[in-house]
RNA sequence: GCGCCUGUAGCUCAGCUGGAUAGAGCAUCGGCCUUCUAAGCCGACGGUCGCAGGUUCGAGUCCUGCCAGGCGCGCCA
C-alpha cells in the first residue's frame, strides 16, 4: 500500500510563530493558547497593572482550565507574586481584578478563584476565531518554525539483517517515524537513517545457520550451530540460495563459499526487512552499511584519533580507551586480545560520521535494553572532542501482546516473539501505528489484542477515525467537497454553545500540543489530544441530533448558523487530518467495516 | 552489588518547567434509536498517586531512604 500521507516539504511561517519570540512562547502557555491574540492582550494589562503595583517583571503564565467553569485561560501570576509582595495571594489576584480593565483587557469577564487565581472568559468570537485560523492554515495547521530549518538526523529502527523485524522493531519504526514528523512539523530538516549492522559475529552465525539449512535441503544431514539462528525464514533463505546456485556450495567450506552464502543471506533478509517496512509506510532517506566503515577505513581512523589523544592504553593483550573519565562505569576495550575490534569502535566510528556529516543535533531511537551503550559511545565521542550530550537518544521499553487475556509470545516463522509482519496483517497498520505511538516510549506496552481488532469507538485508533469520517459525512449531507468550506462568509460568533466553544478551544491547542510532543519526543501527546478532540466532536455530532435537538444541527435551516457550523465541522476535519497524517495514519472520509478484522476504507 | 526505566481507579494509561475538588479509555451499573450513520451519546460508580521522611504558601510532580517489577552491567552484538 503505498503512503497516502502527503509530504508537506515547503515550510510554513504561522502568523502566530512570526508574532511571539520564540523564547516567550516557550514559556508562556501551559495548556493553550486559544486564542492567541485575546491572551496577548491581558498579559499587556496584567503586565502594566503589575507595574503599577511595583512589581518590575513577572513572568505571566497562561494556562488553559481544565474545568470550564473556571474560564477560557486562567494565570496563576498573583500565587506566584506572593512570597515577592509578602501578601497573600488572593488579595493581589483582587487588586489586580479591580484594576483591570475588562474591555481593554479583550475579556467578556474576569473572576478571582481558588487559592488566588484570576480567570478570564472571552468574548464569543474571539474563541471562534481560532475556527478561521485553521481552515485558512489547512494542511499547515499545526506547523511551526521554532527548528528554523536546521538539520536533525532521526536513526531508527536499525535492525541486523539477521531476520525477520519483530515487535521491538515495529515500536521503533512507529515511534522514530512519528518523532521524525514531529521535528518537520515544528520546523526541523529531518534525515531518517537505519544503520545496519552486517559486519562481525551475528553475520557469520547467521551465514554458518543459513548454509546447515542449504545442505539439509539438499538432503544432507548437517546440524545448526550452536548458538544458530532457529526460524523458519532461515530455511526459506537457503531455499532461495539452492534455487539460485543449486549444489554449488554442498562440499565447499571455504571462506569464498560462505562469504557468497552471507552476501545472499543478507540480501533476502534486507529485502523482507524493506517489504515490510514499506508496508508499515515507513521510508528512510539513508542505509548506512557498518562494512562501509571498515571498506571506507573509519574503523583504523578513528582508533587511530582515539590513540592520538592519549587516552587509549594496553592491558591484558587488548586496546583500551578510558571512558571512564567522561562518565561511562567502567574503561571499555576497543580492540580485542585477537586484533579484532568489539562493537563499540564502529559505532564511535559510525557516529563520528553523523557529526562529520554536519548533523549537530541527533536522537537516536533504540530499545531501552541498549542503554548500556548510550554512556559508552558518548564517551567515545567526547574522547574526540564532540559536545557531552551527544546525540541524544529516546529509549523505549519493550512491548508485549495479550490475546484474550493471555501473553501471545511465539512465532514459528522467527524462532521467537511474533514478527512485526504478523501483527500489522492481523489487526492493519493504522491499528498498528497508533498503539505504538500512543504509550510514552519509557513506558512499557501492552498490545492488547482485543482492543485492537474491534471496530468501534472502544478502540481508540477508530473513535479518531469515525470522528473524522463523521465530519466528512456532514459535508457529503449538504452536497459540499470539504475544500468549498471557507467559512470567510461565516459569522462565526453565533458558535456560543458551550460544546462549541470547548471543541473550538480543542482545535486552538494543537499547534503547541505538536510543538510539546516534538520538544518532548513523544508523540503519545498527539495521540491523546486526537482521542480528546474526536471525543469532543462526537459530541458536539451527536448533541446535535437533528431529530432530537435540531436547533444544535449543523445542517439547519437558519443559513447563518449552518455556514458558521459548517466551517466548525470543517475546522474539526483539517485538525483531525492534519493529527492523523502527523503520525502516518490514515485519514478516511468514510468508514467501512471489514469482515476479516482489516479495515478497508475509501477517500 | 552497581546503573537506567517503571510503580496513579478492577484493567490499560495521561498528568508538560510543582498550582484550583488527581483525569481518560476499557470494564461494571443506569438512561437514550422517526438520526448530519446508535460502529454512537449522556450519566453514575470507582483512587492512602508503591511506602516513609524532607523542601514549599502549595507535592502525583522536586530531594533522601526503602519496597516491588523490567532491562543492562563481556576482549557478545
Amino acid at each position: 500500500m503505498a503512503r497516502r500521507t502527503p509530504r508537506f516539504r515547503r515550510r510554513t511561517r504561522t502568523r502566530r510563530a512570526r508574532r511571539a519570540p520564540r523564547a516567550r512562547r516557550r514559556g508562556a502557555h501551559r495548556r493553550a493558547r486559544t486564542p492567541e491574540v485575546a491572551s496577548e492582550a491581558i498579559r499587556a494589562a496584567i503586565a502594566e497593572i503589575l507595574g503599577e503595583m511595583g512589581v518590575a517583571e513577572a513572568e505571566i503564565q497562561f494556562e488553559r482550565p481544565r474545568d470550564p467553569t473556571h474560564g477560557d485561560v486562567a494565570t496563576n501570576v498573583a500565587l506566584t507574586l506572593a512570597r515577592s509582595l509578602k501578601r497573600s495571594p488572593r488579595e493581589i489576584a483582587e487588586d489586580i481584578a479591580a484594576r483591570l480593565d475588562v474591555h481593554r483587557a479583550g475579556v467578556e469577564t474576569v473572576e478571582v478563584a481558588g487559592p488566588g487565581f484570576l480567570n478570564f472568559r472571552f468574548a464569543a468570537g474571539a474563541v471562534a476565531s481560532a475556527v478561521a485560523e485553521v481552515i485558512e492554515s489547512d494542511e499547515a495547521y499545526g506547523r511551526t518554525d521554532s527548528g528554523a530549518g536546521e538539520d536533525v538526523m532521526v536513526e531508527f529502527v536499525s535492525a541486523n539483517p539477521t531476520g525477520p523485524l519483530h515487535l521491538g522493531h515495529g515500536r521503533q519504526a512507529a515511534l522514530g517515524d512519528a518523532i521524525a514528523s514531529l521535528l518537520e512539523w515544528t520546523g526541523w530538516k529531518v534525515h531518517r537513517e537505519f544503520y545496519y549492522n552486517d559486519s562481525g559475529r551475528q553475520m557469520d552465525l547467521l551465514a554458518l545457520s543459513v548454509r546447515a539449512r542449504y545442505r539439509q535441503a539438499l538432503g544432507r544431514d548437517d546440524a545448526l550451530p550452536d548458538d544458530g539462528y532457529q526460524g523458519e525464514y532461515v530455511k526459506d533463505v537457503a531455499d532461495g540460495l539452492v534455487e539460485e546456485v543449486g549444489d554449488r556450495y554442498l562440499d565447499d567450506d571455504s571462506n569464498d563459499a560462505l562469504d557468497a552464502i552471507r552476501t545472499h543471506a543478507v540480501r533476502m533478509l534486507r529485502a523482507e526487512q524493506d517489504r515490510d517496512l514499506g508496508e508499515f509506510r515507513v521510508r528512510f532517506d539513508e542505509y548506512f552499511l557498518e562494512s562501509s566503515l571498515y571498506d571506507g577505513g573509519l574503523v583504523d581512523e578513528t582508533i587511530q584519533r582515539l590513540r592520538e589523544t592519549g587516552l587509549v592504553y594496553e592491558k591484558d593483550d587488548a586496546t583500551w580507551l578510558e571512558t571512564s573519565r567522561f562518565g561511562d562505569q567502567k574503561d571499555r576495550v576497543m580492540v580485542r586480545g585477537n586484533g579484532q575490534p568489539t562493537y563499540f569502535l564502529p559505532d564511535v566510528a559510525y557516529h563520528m560520521t553523523k557529526w562529520e556529516r554536519g548533523y549537530r543535533r541527533v536522537i537516536n531511537v533504540q530499545g531501552s535494553d541498549h542503554h548500556g551503550t548510550v554512556d559508552r559511545v558518548r564517551a567515545g565521542l567526547q574522547a574526540l572532542g564532540l559536545p557531552a550530550g551527544y546525540p541524544e537518544y529516546v529509549l523505549h521499553q519493550m512491548v508485549r501482546v495479550e490475546k484474550d487475556g493471555e501473553e501471545v509470545k511465539f512465532s514459528k516463522r522467527a524462532g521467537s516473539g511474533m514478527t512485526l509482519r504478523e501483527l500489522f496483517e492481523e489487526v492493519g497498520v493504522d491499528v498498528t501505528r497508533y498503539f505504538f505511538q500512543m504509550r510514552k516510549p519509557d513506558a512499557h506496552l501492552l498490545f492488547d489484542m482485543d482492543m485492537a481488532l474491534d471496530q468501534s469507538d472502544k478502540n481508540p485508533v477508530y473513535k479518531v477515525q469515525y470522528a473524522h469520517a463523521r465530519m466528512c459525512s456532514i459535508f457529503r449531507k449538504a452536497g459540499l467537497e470539504p475544500s468549498e468550506i471557507d467559512g470567510a462568509g461565516a459569522d462565526l460568533s453565533v458558535l456560543r454553545h458551550e460544546s462549541e466553544r470547548e471543541l473550538i478551544k480543542e482545535l486552538g491547542d494543537f499547534p503547541e500540543i505538536v510543538e510539546r510532543a516534538a520538544r518532548d519526543a513523544s508523540p503519545h501527546v498527539v495521540c491523546d489530544y486526537l482521542e480528546q478532540t474526536a471525543g469532543a466532536a462526537n459530541s458536539w455530532y451527536h448533541a446535535g441530533n437533528p431529530t432530537r435537538n435540531p436547533e444544535l444541527a449543523v445542517l439547519t435551516d437558519d443559513r447563518t448558523l449552518r455556514a458558521a457550523r459548517l466551517a466548525l465541522a470543517r475546522a474539526v476535519q483539517i485538525v483531525l487530518r492534519n493529527g492523523l497524517t502527523l503520525l502516518g495514519i490514515d485519514a478516511p472520509h468514510e468508514m467501512i467495516r471489514g469482515e476479516d478484522g482489516s479495515d478497508e476504507e475509501s477517500h
